[in-house]
DNA sequence: TTATTTTAATTGAACGATCAATTAATAAAA
DNA sequence: TTTTATTAATTGATCGTTCAATTAAAATAA
């Protein structure tokens, strides 16, 4: 049962967080949300804050477990595809639930004045920019890669960022996820051929 | 007495956002910095609610009023020189005050559920893109001009986030800065050489 | 099988803390 | 004195947490 009570709970509050807020979130709006008593956090959590470094700890193995499986699905891809597949994973929790993408934004937020919070983005952000290196290191210098994929990590959240702020529609993120990948191939042409 | 008082409530505002972040700002830290007492903050402004709106306010008009102010500055600019002081007065605000950069995350994350916050924030929004596209319109057909202030928009926006949530230092927000500045001159040598 | 006991899961009321806002009192300035 | 500026105390609402009580399920004994 508590896997299961677990799961419920974090999706209530994925639900909260993305409506009100994580400010107007409150152990009432979660647990009304998932048809349960208050103080059932307490008892599965440890209470709100665990609770919610619950949640973010979901979202981030979600993307994670996401790339590992688009990579495995075909093996023997070149360092090209292995980028796309990077930034499709990093727009996809878009396309399963758009509660994840306000989510993410306020978590981040306040990630800055909550060490676990902190720990838990600054793992998410440094895999992401490793992903990104360890594939343009196969197509130019390493000096360049490293420049490449900070670019490419600064332009897949930004465009994120804008599209969120923005109420962005679904097209609008798969114009950002396009744009993207069509700035992949702009590095690559510019530091590739040297 | 007024507009004195105003504006130390609104510093003391932007102080304890960046400390202690938005959810955990209250009245109390508000007016505690300020020399205050807590009463002071709903004849000024009506409310928290009031003070927290004034102080984006603000953080915009200083972001706008900057850039007005280096455009001044020197006339006859050439379109490369007045996208690279928009680039500027975009990282400027790091370099008068540290605080500024977290409290503007908070705020933005805080847009997505607050209809005036929203409203100022795609006033901003808009208004950067709209002067980016202004000045490349000058140096490449329209189509490419818009999606090139996209483009630069989300990339100087990605740059600042990352930095931001990394806890960057200043020279962190200078590479970035520089890398906005690289990224026009390469935007440009693509689409304006047709 | 039936009755009894034990365990696990869940509730919701009570508590103390803290919040934003208001009020009445006080101080300063005109 | 009258007006303006400011404080300090107070209000009612709401927060997260705790915990005794309740229910449901499982295990054991008869």
């Amino acid at each position: 049962m508590e896997p299961v009570r677990r799961q419920q709970l974090i999706d209530a509050t994925l639900s909260s967080v993305a409506e009100l807020g994580l400010h107007a979130t409150t152990i009432n709006s979660i647990s009304k949300r998932a048809g349960m008593s208050s103080g059932i956090i307490s008892h599965y959590f440890g209470g709100k804050q665990g609770l919610i470094e619950a949640t973010v700890r979901f979202l981030l193995s979600e993307l994670k477990s996401n790339l590992l499986l688009k990579m495995a699905q075909s093996d023997s891809l070149s360092p090209v595809q292995r980028l796309k597949l990077i930034v499709e994973s990093n727009f996809a929790p878009i396309q399963q639930q758009q509660d994840s993408t306000r989510t993410w934004l306020n978590f981040w937020a306040q990630s800055m004045h909550d060490p676990e919070l902190f720990r838990l983005q600054k793992v998410n952000s440094t895999r992401l920019r490793s992903n990104l290196q360890a594939s343009f290191s196969k197509l130019m210098p390493r000096k360049d890669a490293k420049q490449a994929a900070e670019l490419t990590a600064a332009m897949i959240d930004g465009l994120w960022l804008r599209c969120v702020l923005n109420r962005g529609s679904q097209a609008d993120f798969s114009h950002a996820e396009q744009l993207s990948k069509q700035y992949i191939d702009t590095l690559i042409a510019q530091f590739g051929e040297q």
